[in-house]
DNA sequence: ACCCGGCTCCCCCGCGCGGGGGAGGCGGTC
DNA sequence: GACCGCCTCCCCCGCGCGGGGGAGCCGGGT
């Protein structure tokens, strides 16, 4: 019997994609299509597939609420696979945390998406697969990016103080922070020191490097 | 005769996904694709495609500089439709100063990306009708890409300013780019200062900044 | 000869930043 | 209930940062 995959991504080129890709094998049969994650639940009932491929970057409903409706809602849950642009994009982490069972990257090549979604199925957590290393070497040969994915990756920052570092990376000084999220300039103080510790940086511009190279945050 | 055309991008997926798009049209043939920049010009020789689908972020040779190469050293060259992820993407507009014929946004849906590809193949420059708006919109408020760009623009930053401008950017202290720059802590002050003023910046992490969004250093 | 722009260095000064440490409340888990 | 992580706010304190102003040196341009 065959592998029963459902995509769920925004962007229909990615779907196609991943429909071209998983289709060529002779075993993988992609069994549905969402664009959003509202319609995941009712078509993972409908369709009972083995594995979701789902991004973490949606309307409605992300990826991480999605896999937190799943696991909630439906008995005997298919395996997550959270297909994402970015490394370490925080909303991967949080749906790891939420009961993902891995995660790939979008640029992977096919072979290895193949390869992510078999292991998957089978029941292999797939958290850092060789592709990621491989891909950060073919990729920048710059060592600082490598750094900055690491210091992120050892980081795990929390909600709040992605937020600030978001903010940070924007420009704007604490006491501008403290204004946006109406909070007192004390409390924005502990949330930058927590992520320059958590990052490794000595202050807040090698931070919003590190935002930058890891890809926390995106130019453009 | 079908309308043939060649894929340029670095993700497999992505030109699976535009394959599987394209080729769903009676009328339209992909007739290759290649990873990177460098690959195109001798596939554009050898395919002679009518339209080339090229990424704008590319290792090795990006979309911009394979553009160039494409309009300079073949005769008769292809329409040349920029694919990217992010509308205001700065190297877009870059892709279109060089002599692309349009662009496309990762996100649009099949019919768009066929239309796109058609309207192009017919010799009709298109800009994506969300990305219109953004080019519409960039001379009244200035989206924050177009003002990181404006900004380094006016700025005119000296041989050695650009040099400071550089170390700041890879999180180097005054002390630090004194050191490196063989030159007193006070020069560089003097130095940063100037940056700081020429890019309209409040601090160095606001330069920082502008100069990734802007494009004058590059993540990864 | 003159001026001008760029690079270099110097002064004073205010302030935001970041380190260190502490503390209370709140929502989870065991 | 006890514990822990997170968010919130407070203190003190040193220092690097950035603003303002000035100055000497050099090379190029008219």
């Amino acid at each position: 019997m065959p592998l029963r995959v459902l995509l769920v991504d925004d962007e229909p080129l990615v779907r196609a994609g991943l429909r071209a890709v998983l289709e060529a094998q002779p075993d993988i049969e992609v069994v549905g299509e969402a664009a959003d994650g509202a319609a995941v639940v009712p078509l993972v009932r409908q369709t009972r597939p083995d594995v979701v491929a789902m991004d973490v970057r949606m309307p409605l409903l992300d990826g991480i609420e999605a896999t937190r409706a799943l696991l909630r809602t439906v008995a005997d849950p298919p395996k997550i696979l959270v297909v994402t642009t970015f490394e370490n994009d925080e909303y991967v982490y949080e749906a790891l945390r939420a009961g993902a069972d891995g995660f790939l990257l979008k640029r992977a090549r096919p072979a290895e998406i193949v390869h992510a979604v078999r292991l998957i199925a089978e029941g292999e957590s797939l958290l850092f697969p060789a592709s990621v290393r491989q891909l950060a070497a073919e990729y920048g040969d710059g060592g600082g990016n490598r750094a900055a994915r690491a210091a992120l990756a050892r980081a795990r920052l929390t909600e709040r103080e992605g937020e600030v570092l978001r903010l940070m990376a924007r420009g704007l000084s604490n006491a501008e922070i403290a204004a946006r999220l109406v909070v007192g300039t004390e409390t924005v103080k502990s949330h930058v020191s927590a992520v320059l510790a958590k990052l490794g940086a000595r202050d807040r511009t090698q931070a919003v490097i590190t935002a930058y190279e890891s890809g926390f945050v995106a130019p453009g």
